[in-house]
DNA sequence: AAACAAAGAATCGTGTTGTGATATAATGTT
DNA sequence: AACATTATATCACAACACGATTCTTTGTTT
C-alpha cells in the first residue's frame, strides 16, 4: 500500500501540467494576436514594429514628450545598446531627432520629428479603435487563473 | 465668435491624445515587462525566447500534444516560412522532432523530445509562479479604458 | 484520366534586431 | 588626483521575420 500511493498523485500531476500548458498557450496566443495586429499596423505605415514602440515610448512614457536612451531601454525592456541602434535607424528615417542634453552632456534627448508625430498619431488611433472593438478576453490573467 | 470656437476643441483633442499615448505606453510597458521575464527565463535555460514559445505551442495549443507547421504559424502568429526555420533550428538542438504525417504526406508533425519536454516543464513552473506572485494590473484592458 | 487549382511546407536573400563584450566620455566621490 | 559610476556608443554575431519563389501532395473540375 505504501508503494502504490504515489501513482494516482503522479497521474493527477500530469493532468494539471497539461491543463496549465493549454491555458498558458491560450494566454500567449491572445497576446500574440494583439501584437500581430500592432506589428502589421506599423508595417502598413512603413515602420518596423520596434520603431512604432520607440515612437510610443518617446511620446508617452515619461510624460515630458521626450526621453533619454536609458528611459527608452526601460520602457522597451531592452539593453541600452539595442536602443542606441534602434534610435540611430529611426533618426536616419526622420522619425526621431537626437540631441545632447545641455545639463548633462552624457545624456541623449530623443524627440519626435513632425513625421514621427504624424505616424504615431495615425497608429495610435488605429490601436485605440482596435482595442475598443476587441471583444476577446482581455483580462489575460483571467485566462490563466480561472 | 464663429472663428474662436474651434480653439478650445483643438486643445481638448490634444490633451486627449496625450492621455491616450500615456495609457497606451503603460499598457505596452506592462506587457513588455512580462515578456521580458519570459525571455530571460528562456535564455537562463539555454533557449531563445521563440524556441520556448515553439515548445509551448507544440505541447499546449492543439490539445493533441503535437502540432503541424501551419498550426504553429497560427499560434505564433508568424508566417509559415518563419516557423519552418524555427523548427529546423529547434530540431538541430534536440528540442523537437519532425515527422512526416502518414495520412497526408504534405503535413509535418512536430513533437517534443524528452529534452524539450523537460525544459518546457521547468519554464512552465517558473511562469506560473511568476504570474501568481504578480500583483501588477494584469487586466491590461483596464489600463486603457479606465 | 488530364488539367488545373489549392494546400502544406521548404528555400533563398535581405534587413532588423538583440546580445555579449568592450570602449568612450562625462559626472560624482573620496 | 585617483577612482568609481553613469550614460551612451561600437563591434561581431546569431536569431529571426519578411517577401518572393519553388516543390510536392492533395482536391477539384471537365
Amino acid at each position: 500500500m505504501l508503494a502504490m500511493a504515489p501513482k494516482p498523485i503522479q497521474r493527477e500531476r500530469t493532468e494539471t501540467l497539461a491543463a496549465s500548458l493549454q491555458r498558458l498557450a491560450l494566454f500567449r496566443y491572445e497576446m500574440r494576436r494583439f501584437l500581430r495586429f500592432s506589428e502589421q499596423a506599423a508595417r502598413a505605415n512603413g515602420l518596423t514594429p520596434q520603431q512604432h514602440q520607440l515612437l510610443l515610448g518617446v511620446a508617452g512614457f515619461t510624460g515630458r514628450g521626450w526621453a533619454t536612451i536609458s528611459e527608452l531601454a526601460e520602457f522597451l525592456q531592452e539593453r541600452h545598446n539595442a536602443v542606441v541602434g534602434l534610435v540611430q535607424r529611426a533618426a536616419r528615417q526622420d522619425l526621431v531627432q537626437k540631441k545632447n542634453s545641455l545639463d548633462d552632456r552624457r545624456v541623449m534627448e530623443v524627440r519626435l520629428t513632425v513625421r514621427g508625430r504624424r505616424l504615431l498619431r495615425k497608429l495610435t488611433e488605429m490601436h485605440l479603435d482596435h482595442l475598443r472593438r476587441q471583444r476577446a478576453p482581455w483580462n489575460l490573467r483571467q485566462i490563466i487563473f480561472r
